[in-house]
DNA sequence: GCCAACGTTGGC
DNA sequence: GCCAACGTTGGC
């Protein structure tokens, strides 16, 4: 089993839209680096040469849902736990010429763009703040704190993600 | 809103 | 293949 942290900017799809949705495609992902967590390596999710990398969502998975990009109200941090709920499929966003991500590269007999499905699986009673991590020793060497990490998809040390539900708990 | 850090693009 | 220019991310 890994631990992953993905995020969102709370104000555009938040924890609480997860939970009503129950499940999304995690579309719109356009950095190679993370969508290589979700495939395996290879655009279409058989890894290279048919070998999956280690480091790849696995169907199970458990993820920290983190909120980026957030204000006084609504500190930036991690709110909620979601899990891996597909394996690597077509990302239908990059066809659709309305849709932000929309990569006029990419052709459907040969798509750039795969996702996983994401899954709710519960909000944190509190959340587990930027702040409050940077404060705590057990969360050195965490990815997401470090400087200029603009990594939308990170794998997470299973101590770190303990740590963080046993923070955001009750 | 600012700006540093980062990833991507494209000229050469 | 280098690297400057550009656009984006995301903490503050």
């Amino acid at each position: 089993m890994n631990y992953w942290l993905i995020k969102s900017e709370g104000a555009c799809y938040s924890i609480d839209d997860l939970k009503r949705d129950k499940k999304t495609a995690w579309e719109g992902v356009r950095n190679y680096q993370a969508r290589n967590f979700m495939t395996g390596g290879a655009a279409n999710g058989v890894g290279v040469n048919g070998v999956k990398a280690k480091n790849v969502m696995r169907v199970g998975d458990l993820v920290l849902f983190y909120h980026s990009n957030g204000d006084v109200e609504h500190p930036t941090g991690v709110y909620g736990i979601a899990k891996v709920a597909s394996e690597a499929h077509v990302d239908e966003s990059q066809f659709d010429p309305k849709d932000e991500h929309y990569d006029p590269k990419s052709k459907r007999e040969k798509p750039m763009w795969h996702c996983v499905d994401i899954a709710f699986v519960e909000k944190l009673a509190q959340p587990v703040t930027l702040a409050d991590m940077k404060l705590d020793p057990k969360f050195k060497g965490m990815l997401v704190l470090e400087r200029g990490s603009r990594l939308s998809i990170q794998p997470v040390l299973e101590k770190h993600f303990e740590r963080v539900r046993e923070m955001g708990g009750q």
